[in-house]
DNA sequence: CTGTTAGCGCGTTCAT
DNA sequence: ATGAACGCGCTAACAG
């Protein structure tokens, strides 16, 4: 029974803080402002003392009404569950902190119509700049009323969009990813991915895998399976294709996986199948080095998450700061991990 | 070279609105509110149609401001990489889209100091209420300015502080996932925990271990050993010991690991120096069902994280909307998976 | 150095 | 059914 009785009361206000100061609210805003140097000592010391004792904290609703800008910035996610998207916030969240952003984080789940409102409630709240991964956001969502907010792309292009874009170096991962595959004798391979033909960053190490394959025309075989992980029964119809495809492939199947879920789902697949030696019938290599990576023994091609995250709001920053460049893309290399999965 | 030319031109007002629908700014206020029924159907299509010309959109914080309430509440996780934020994080969401609310998260990545400045920045944008999930925020902390806003506790309680609070009922996961081990006859357990001793969720899941066990003394021998992921020295030298204590134990050891993050390390450790088939010389279960879980046929508690989550926010919502009723505790069951690394 | 005044974008009386 | 005027908490001129 000590404070938590009756209603809370209202925070204190800047006029409140004037008054037990015993002087005019403009003092109270320099003071809040640093503006130090135009305060008498025994100034300072009264509000410092109001303050104290009030508990006030500005408010940076109103800071914000006023200035315009209040420091808020979006971060749209496409997909949460993917631990690609955590690793990235990560950097984004110390960059934020380091450039005194507070990011407002909005999670799609997959989803192009919730994207869509995300974008639209954060512009409701007036944030300075966007950072977006998404699937579908089409040019005129991320450019409403005209003008539109700074935008930063992660991991992924928009059609028709000329925004920065930051993200994994796709074509040179898949490349390397698919000629450690090939060095390693794999003749029969299949690239799989999730049914977004939208996003860019699953065409580009779609069209590197076929590229590279290319080169050996004849001598190696490559296709693309399409896992939806949205959708179960088909799912479940597509691993039993792949099935069928171990067992009755002439050579050991490779599986290059396009991201970290598609590679657990396989992974659980085969490991109930197969047993816990599945590695020997099959081998994997993922895009992403999710944390059981290691401990199922798939070779992976890390991304420089935090990176990209902390690169991503940077270059929001600029923009924010008026920035008026060409739009800049930021390719990062990803580093190939070979593990037992990929061995001969 | 279509409209990113210049400077962005800021958002249309509710004054623009007014002005291109040749009528007073309060019939556009009402229009947004819903009050149709007091506006001409003439109003109405002007309004909609200067709303649509000018791509209009209400600021948010300055409603906010007026009406003191910004739809707004602060989520602050102590830990974004445990699986078990995540997925809380989804069950909140949901629940703040069904209400109406805006989640704003925060990322204290285990330090007590961040989870201090995320408290204070939240109250700063006048949050209408907290969901926490910390480390170690004190009771004042959470209660600034006299009054404090409405906070519901997720997983663990704060120490004095009457909150609701929405978690596993972890006596009754700890006491079922230690009977299950005892079933299964091991007699050589260790509780692995992380060393945040102030955490009330630990404390109550090493005490029913501690107490399940207790009713076959003698017979069984457990003990708690600490694992701090956060210096890796320090794990490693733990680890050491549990080598020793395996190689020399007269029974297969059995370990109970208080959440996902200490499982995750002990299974890549394991299996490091086991290789792939640990589990036929060490027992692991569980608290937390991660991904790689059934992968690695690791035997886990999981828990209604979802549900934990969307509780959290009705809760909130309750003691924002004035709900006033003396601090709730609610308590979710846990479930039990079975798997091949608890098997005799 | 300090206080007064006028808005930022919006909701809300209170008249009309 | 509609609009004018005031104020939310704060900052930015402008005086003094």
């Amino acid at each position: 029974m000590s404070g938590s009785s009756a209603g809370r009361q209202r925070p204190a206000t800047i006029s409140d803080v004037a008054r037990e100061a015993g002087t005019g609210k403009t003092s109270i805003s320099r003071y809040l402002n640093g503006e130090m140097s135009v305060l008498s000592a025994d100034m300072r010391t009264r509000i410092a003392a109001a303050i104290e004792r009030l508990d006030y904290q500005p408010n940076q609703m109103a800071r914000g009404l006023k200035r315009g800008r209040n420091r808020l910035i979006g971060m749209l996610l496409a997909d949460l569950t993917n631990p690609y998207s955590v690793e990235v916030l990560q950097g984004v969240e110390a960059a934020c902190s380091a450039l005194g952003y507070m990011p407002l984080i909005c999670h799609a789940a997959n989803e192009v119509e919730m994207e869509r409102r995300f974008l639209q409630l954060l512009t409701t709240y007036r944030v300075e700049g966007v950072i977006v991964n998404a699937l579908g956001v089409s040019e005129d969502t991320l450019r409403p009323a005209g003008g539109g907010i700074p935008a930063v792309l992660v991991d992924r292009t928009v059609e028709g969009l000329a925004a920065d874009m930051v993200g994994l170096d796709n074509i040179d991962a898949a490349t390397r990813g698919t000629q450690h595959l090939l060095e390693r004798g794999f003749t029969e391979i299949r690239f799989v991915v999730q049914p977004y033909e939208q996003v860019s960053s699953r065409r580009l190490r779609e069209a590197a895998f076929h590229e590279t394959l290319g080169r050996f025309a004849g001598e190696v075989h490559g296709e693309t399976m399409v896992l939806d992980l949205a959708d179960n029964a088909s799912a479940e119809h597509t691993l039993v294709t792949l099935d069928r495809t171990i067992d009755t492939a002439s050579d050991r199947l490779a599986l290059f996986a396009a991201n970290a879920p598609v590679a657990l789902r396989i992974a659980l697949h085969l490991n109930q199948r197969l047993g816990p030696r599945w590695t020997e019938r099959v081998a994997l290599l993922s895009v992403d080095d999710p944390e059981w990576a290691e401990l199922a023994g798939v070779t992976a091609i890390r991304q420089p998450t935090y990176a990209i995250g902390y690169r991503a709001v940077e270059f929001l920053h600029e923009r924010i700061e008026g920035g008026n460049a060409p739009a800049r893309d930021c390719l990062l290399p990803g580093e190939l991990i070979v593990r037992a999965s990929t061995a001969r």
